[in-house]
DNA sequence: GCCAACGTTGGC
DNA sequence: GCCAACGTTGGC
């Protein structure tokens, strides 16, 4: 069964125009457990919403698919990087990524005004006040409504 | 730049 | 285990 979830990424460090020129990529830098937790559940085919956070709009911007189930994030390890925890070791790198692959880009950006303002998304975590979850659970209703927004442009 | 809404850390 | 202090996210 197919499983829908949402996952944020300010444009101005991976844009989902980047995700379509490089096909694929590995989701990282999620330092949340909650977060990470959501990316442990995820199953190859699922299907991701591409939200753009600190950007102008903020909003939904695409779809992505789930080409490989969490495996360790390695950048967790690496001192130079940005993501680097200190209290992550090889035994146990504590943080997981995803392998992602682009599916579409929406023809507009659905800004986050809009998200919260339709009653129809009610319950929609990312539309939540003071919501700062980066990888969110969405319902498939919620899924296939909003797929249908951004493509009508 | 401000600040609300968190999550995490560490003293006790 | 409690909770204050601190750090971060992210909208505005």
């Amino acid at each position: 069964m197919t499983q829908y979830w949402l996952a944020k990424s300010e444009p101005d460090v991976y844009s989902i125009d980047q995700l379509q020129k490089d096909g694929s990529t590995g989701w990282e830098g999620v330092r949340n457990y909650q977060a990470r937790n959501s990316l442990r559940a995820m199953k190859k085919g699922d299907l991701l919403l591409f939200y753009h956070s600190n950007a102008e709009p903020s909003g939904l911007a695409g779809v992505a698919r789930i080409k490989k189930e969490a495996f360790p994030d390695l950048s967790a390890l690496d001192p130079k990087s940005e993501y680097h925890d200190p209290k992550a070791t090889a035994e146990d790198p504590r943080w997981s990524s995803v392998e992602v692959e682009f599916v579409e880009t929406f023809a507009r950006v659905i800004p986050l005004t809009e998200l919260k303002a339709d009653p129809a998304l009610a319950g929609l975590e990312v539309a939540r006040k003071g919501s700062r979850l980066s990888v969110t659970p969405v319902s498939e209703a919620h899924f296939h409504y909003l797929v249908k927004l951004g493509r009508k442009g």
